[in-house]
DNA sequence: ACTATGTCCTGCGAGC
DNA sequence: TGCTCGCAGGACATAG
């Protein structure tokens, strides 16, 4: 399941093979019905665009985009805004894509001949020849198009976030501390492997009201989080499930879980036998004897 | 304003 | 061996 470091990884491929290129054509498919809703619109915005860069924000990845002659641009110059618009303001992103993978997404770089995989949604044919295929077997993924950054997550970024704002996100509140760290609104980009594995490593109980820890525990954590977020992105993401990166290869960071799905087996430091629970209906996997 | 729970969707593995 | 069933989970909707 694609979450912080999957996607970043995605987003560095996709920065160098698709950036500054242009869309020539869009095909987007029928089945996942929020898609088949907003088609007309996506198809509008991506066609005869060029994509100025990929970024990622939180677990979404952003296109922006720059529109191309004959389209959005053009149109939009017949209104009187175009004529108060300064010239520097024409050539800047107008609109993102944005690409949420939700469980089972992929977005994949092929070449053209390359067979279609099943449960394809979208094909976006670019100028060099490449395309830029979705495929989402289970259609937990979404596709949009925003202006500005309305649509995006709107929580911390967790390698950004300071330790004074880290901590007064969970003051006050009474969820447990692993349902917290879920919650894309007050950090984005944790999924449920980051979330066991960095309270592991900071040797908290996932069940613990988030506003009950301590500010030692709450630097601990952060320090946690940020050392296995950046760990998981240099080894290319964790691919349990079916998780590749744009070019179809798999990570690394599976073989260095620590709790995520290793209940029944021995903890590596202390050797009790790791447990698996219940919490916000997700499976949470710790340590008895390490976590606190 | 929070918090908790249900829902979507398909592939896969456990169990009979 | 082959079938059924239940689980996996990110984000959002809905209920409390």
């Amino acid at each position: 399941m694609p979450e912080l470091p999957e996607v970043e990884t995605i987003v560095r491929a996709l920065a160098r093979r698709v950036a500054g290129d242009a869309i020539v054509s869009v095909w987007l498919g029928e089945k996942p019905e929020p898609l088949k809703s907003l088609a007309p619109e996506i198809a509008a915005a991506l066609q005869r665009s060029r994509i100025i860069a990929v970024r990622r924000v939180g677990k979404q990845i952003v296109f922006d985009l720059e529109a191309g002659k004959g389209s959005a641009r053009a149109a939009r110059g017949h209104g009187p805004a175009a004529r108060v618009r300064p010239a520097a303001a024409e050539s800047r992103t107008q609109r993102q894509w944005v690409v949420h993978l939700g469980m089972t997404g992929r977005l994949l770089v092929s070449a053209p001949e390359a067979p279609v995989e099943p449960h394809t949604h979208a094909i976006v044919r670019l100028a060099s020849g490449r395309e830029l295929r979705f495929v989402d077997p289970r259609r937990f993924g979404r596709l949009s198009v925003t202006g500005g950054d309305a649509g995006l997550a709107t929580g911390s970024e967790p390698l950004d976030v300071d330790f004074e704002r880290f901590a007064g996100l969970f003051r006050k509140r009474k969820t447990p501390i692993k349902s917290a760290l879920l919650n894309q609104k007050l950090l984005r980009g944790v999924g449920n492997i980051y979330a066991d594995e960095s309270l592991f490593r900071a040797g908290i109980r996932p069940r613990r009201r988030a506003a009950s820890l301590t500010r030692d525990e709450l630097r601990r954590l952060r320090r946690a989080l940020r050392q296995v977020l950046n760990a998981a992105i240099a080894a290319g993401g964790s691919s349990v499930a079916d998780y590749v990166n744009a070019d179809g290869d798999q990570g690394l960071f599976q073989f260095e879980h620590r709790v995520y799905q290793r209940d029944g087996e021995p903890c590596l430091v202390c050797g009790a036998v790791v447990k698996r629970v219940l919490v916000a209906g997700r499976g949470t996997h710790y340590c008895p004897r390490c976590q606190r």
